[in-house]
DNA sequence: ATAGGCGCCTGCTGGC
DNA sequence: TGCCAGCAGGCGCCTA
């Protein structure tokens, strides 16, 4: 589900609550997630203060008063991170509860799929966690240049080269399709066919959009929900993704869908040739 | 180096 | 009404 913008605005919805208080105590659902829990990091993380709530690509990054340590969650597809009242009921599918100072509230990880993942990490160098190293930059801080060098020396279909997050972190498949749609550019275009003048369109495109996606508060398909269970807006705006046989909102040719590493892939034949 | 396929999971939709 | 296939915003592993 989440991507960047989803991500983003989960962080922001959860910071005024959260950044200041203390984790009093951690209890774990019985299933696994992705990355298993230690069982030693319960210990290590009651009485912790979450010092900043920040987003790096798609990972959330808690940045906990006991130095060096953070805790790292990714929503994969179906994850949710939210404070809820302790009295609520926790719903099915809840893997963590943490109890949070005054006692009146709790930090839940909901995840039916389990895609996603929770965990305690050490800073190793520069690394908070371990993923970390082998992100790409932020789409905000792209610089066009070292994009073009890394688009232009691959062999692989543009659309894929978007969804690596060690070239671009945070872009997932709703983005990289609105954003080839944007600078024009057809997804199954080989990187080393691009241009520098198509590779600066479609950077600009990725910030683009992904600051507009921002601004509404991410897109809500089945299950995006931030906050008090409420939805994003830029559904809306889609221009491709999800818009198959629809009119192009440029040509009005009806949009095509085709199946291309391994993701449903949206775009115009027409104004993406 | 890269494509393609699968697996991890639950839940929803559409066709029969 | 019910069943089943196909699909879903992510990612890591395997093979060729």
């Amino acid at each position: 589900m989440p991507e960047l913008p989803e991500v983003e605005t989960v962080v922001r919805s959860l910071r005024p609550g959260l950044v200041g208080r203390t984790l009093m105590s951690v209890q774990t659902g019985m299933h696994r997630l992705r990355t298993p829990w230690n069982a030693n990091w319960n210990q290590l993380l009651t009485g912790t203060k979450v010092l900043a709530l920040t987003r790096r690509g798609k990972w959330m990054v808690m940045q906990l008063s006991r130095p060096k340590y953070h805790l790292i969650v990714h929503l994969g597809m179906t994850g949710r991170l939210l404070i809820e009242p302790a009295q609520k009921p926790a719903a099915l599918h809840t893997h963590f509860v943490f109890a949070l100072d005054r006692g009146e509230e709790e930090l839940r990880f909901f995840d039916p799929r389990r895609f996603g993942c929770l965990f305690l990490s050490q800073a190793q160098g520069d690394a908070r966690f371990p993923q970390e190293a082998e992100l790409g930059p932020e789409p905000f801080d792209l610089q066009a240049s070292s994009f073009f060098a890394d688009v232009s020396s691959s062999k692989r279909a543009i659309k894929a080269i978007l969804l690596d997050q060690a070239v671009v972190a945070g872009v997932g498949n709703i983005y990289a399709d609105e954003a080839l749609y944007t600078a024009r550019i057809a997804p199954q275009r080989l990187g080393s066919s691009l241009t520098l003048p198509e590779a600066k369109r479609l950077q600009k495109a990725i910030v683009q959009v992904l600051t507009r996606a921002i601004e509404t508060k991410g897109s809500t398909i089945a299950n995006f929900y931030y906050g008090d269970n409420e939805a994003g807006g830029f559904q809306h705006e889609f221009r491709a993704y999800g818009r198959t046989g629809e009119p192009c909102h440029r040509c009005q040719l009806p949009i095509t869908r085709i199946r291309l590493a391994g993701r449903s892939t949206h775009y115009c034949q027409r104004c993406q040739a």
